[in-house]
DNA sequence: GTCTTGCTTTGATTACTGTCAAATTAGATG
DNA sequence: CATCTAATTTGACAGTAATCAAAGCAAGAC
């Protein structure tokens, strides 16, 4: 099985990684990994809010305010996010700060991008 | 609860929106339903298959052959992807034809794109 | 040292998800 | 009508995931 394997040389039709030439199994894996780990409300949110404060950097303490969660469930967000690669944490002191992985998230958007030649990138 | 609501009148920082200002959990909760339908190998990889297949549109009998699953699964995953408004499937005597809803991917992509003011297009 | 605060881990529970086999529907053809 | 192919639906099962309460760990204050 597995037919649609590797496809052309790269860059045959049009550029695009989803309306270009179609992703290999493999290629399906590693993305469906970073959108699994994304592809929660809470967890979307909590990107969105760590990216969006100043300095690119949010402690947990300014995070678990925004939401109706305990911190045992945030910080299980934020572990899944991590290990997924999208975020990095740093403990400073008594307070641990989180930061977005800009070329994940990128690489990402590119992927999923209608017609923008993006992908390569951040590959 | 539920602090970081409605954010500014739209467009204050930097113009993305995952860096630019945070979602909404509305907004959260919209997107990520889009975001679990697509974060899936087999769904992925049914996305990409149909947006690169010639005329925008793939036979379901032309997608099951790029996949180790059997057809009542790949018809689950089409189900998933439609339901979350992803694909459309229109069906043409025998054979049922699914294509790619090219504002919904755009959307998605414009929301985990780093620095590109494009989310207001797709809205 | 003891406390206090910030965050994480553990354990349990509940709910959801991916998969298949079997049955079913839809259309074309004889 | 019967039959064949294409695709979906149903039902069941195994695996995964989200959540919380309780316990644990880390760092600073006393």
């Amino acid at each position: 099985m597995r037919e649609v394997s590797v496809a052309g040389p790269a860059g045959e039709c049009c550029g695009s990684p989803l309306t270009g030439e179609p992703l290999s199994a493999a290629e399906a894996g590693e993305i469906s990994v970073l959108l699994k780990a994304i592809a929660d409300p809470a967890r979307l949110r909590l990107v969105s809010l760590i990216a969006c404060h100043e300095g690119g950097e949010a402690c947990v303490c300014e995070l678990t305010g925004a939401f109706d969660l305990t911190a045992p469930t945030i910080s299980h967000h934020l572990r899944v996010l991590r290990e997924a690669g999208l975020i990095s944490s740093e403990r400073r002191g008594t307070w641990v700060y989180y930061r977005t992985n800009q070329g994940v998230l990128a690489r990402l958007a590119a992927v999923l991008g209608p017609g923008v030649p993006a992908m390569a990138a951040s590959r």
